[in-house]
DNA sequence: TTGTGACTGATTTGTCGTATTTGGTCATAT
DNA sequence: ATATGACCAAATACGACAAATCAGTCACAA
């Protein structure tokens, strides 16, 4: 066994890092900052991560399964998560709700700091919008339209998510809209754009969701083995 | 006279600084360059511009008003101009084709350098987006349905804006599709979503445009004079 | 009058040696 | 076995000084 089996202490380690560097940064932040947050000695760490970057990756791959897992959750909660503009409102309230993964998702170069420059970080291996299989299969499960390429609704809905999370970099604070009401109120605009004329299959929509969600979390979990397997 | 009148040198001059600035920067761009690739002397920069901050600031007046030009151009002659996706349309299209412009909207530090720690530069004094007035106009003139918040559509306008110019750092440019069908794209659910079920008014919507377009002229004119009466 | 480019003072950049911090280890304690 | 924190090499931050760069000026030329 490589790693420590305390699943307890992880979690609280985790918690004290995503904290962390959220808040002072990647560079700014000392596994001992870590070790004395969580209140644990800078030794357990290494009984769980070999490194600081092991950390910072772990924590990634947690918070994108939270993430991913917040969505689905809404969604299903959600009378109306079949519809394109439902699910995609509750995507956007589970990336907004995480401070980490709003810093994830814009780069923030504040938060990621030298980790940007790792040869072989998460960013550089990864390739593709996930967000493309998405509309996809929503578009061949009748949730979307279908005269309409979905490379640019996929692309389009990038540009939101961006904009949601990254609109202070331009803007003063106090010039931009409650987030909540900005997420309505794109909800709405897809819905009304992007729904087919017949009004659209909220049930199929739904379940074909599930799919999505599953490979998509088997792909991860691929994605994240490879990367353990890469040479340092 | 404070400045010379010799325009067609202060083209020559504005036009070789908007070729150096968005290449290397506002930092790695000498005076000596500027004077070098508009084919003028040092000492004729300054007959036309107190500082390299002036300087600056005259390029942005300038592609600023080219850049409305454009746009209004664009939905003059465009059929489809006076409807609101139509107008947004061509207003990215403007945006787009201009390096420049493209820069100051997202604030890109590698282009601005040390124009953005100025005390009393230009983005700290422009206060609230102009975007919000075009769109209340637009509502009010028929254009766009009425039961829609003005303040959150001019948000996501922005937000989508952002997203074309800046999309770039967070994304492989070969992930990223043509931005002419991303234009479109957004058009077309802009139309679907936004336009009054009565179908909208075109002609109304095109009239409105060009007193928002002399009102907009107005006002920054006036804040760039606002700008030259602030002590330095 | 209009324009030039050599000149200058201030700021920036580069260098290098020293002090401090920090990621990671491991002998020791529990 | 499991956990700790003192310890070490490596990286980073700092300071002081030298060198280079550059924004802006001005005596002179056209």
């Amino acid at each position: 066994m490589e790693k420590s089996d305390n699943e307890e202490r992880e979690q609280r380690i985790l918690d004290a890092a995503a904290d962390l560097f959220v808040h002072y940064g990647y560079d700014k932040t000392t596994v001992d900052d870590i070790a004395r947050q969580a209140g644990v000695s800078k030794g357990a760490i290494y009984l769980h991560f070999k490194s600081k970057d092991e950390l910072f990756e772990g924590l990634l791959v947690r918070e994108t399964m939270v993430y991913h897992e917040k969505w689905l959750q809404l969604i299903d909660a959600d009378p109306k998560g079949g519809t394109i503009g439902g699910m995609y409102k509750n995507v956007l309230y589970a990336l907004n709700s995480s401070p980490f993964m709003s810093a994830m998702f814009r780069r923030d170069g504040r938060v990621l700091g030298n980790y940007l420059r790792k040869p072989n970080n998460f960013f550089r291996r990864q390739n593709q919008s996930t967000r493309y299989e998405f509309v996809k299969m929503m578009q061949d499960a009748g949730a979307i339209r279908q005269d309409i390429d979905p490379k640019i609704i996929a692309h389009i809905m990038n540009m939101l998510a961006y904009g949601l999370v990254a609109m202070d970099e331009i803007m003063a604070a106090e010039f931009i809209p409650p987030a909540d009401d900005v997420i309505e109120g794109i909800a709405e605009i897809m819905d009304r754009a992007l729904t087919p004329d017949d009004g659209g299959n909220n049930e199929a929509g739904k379940a074909i969701l599930r799919q999505i969600s599953e490979a998509g979390r088997q792909q991860f979990e691929q994605m994240n083995n490879q990367n353990e397997r890469e040479p340092k």
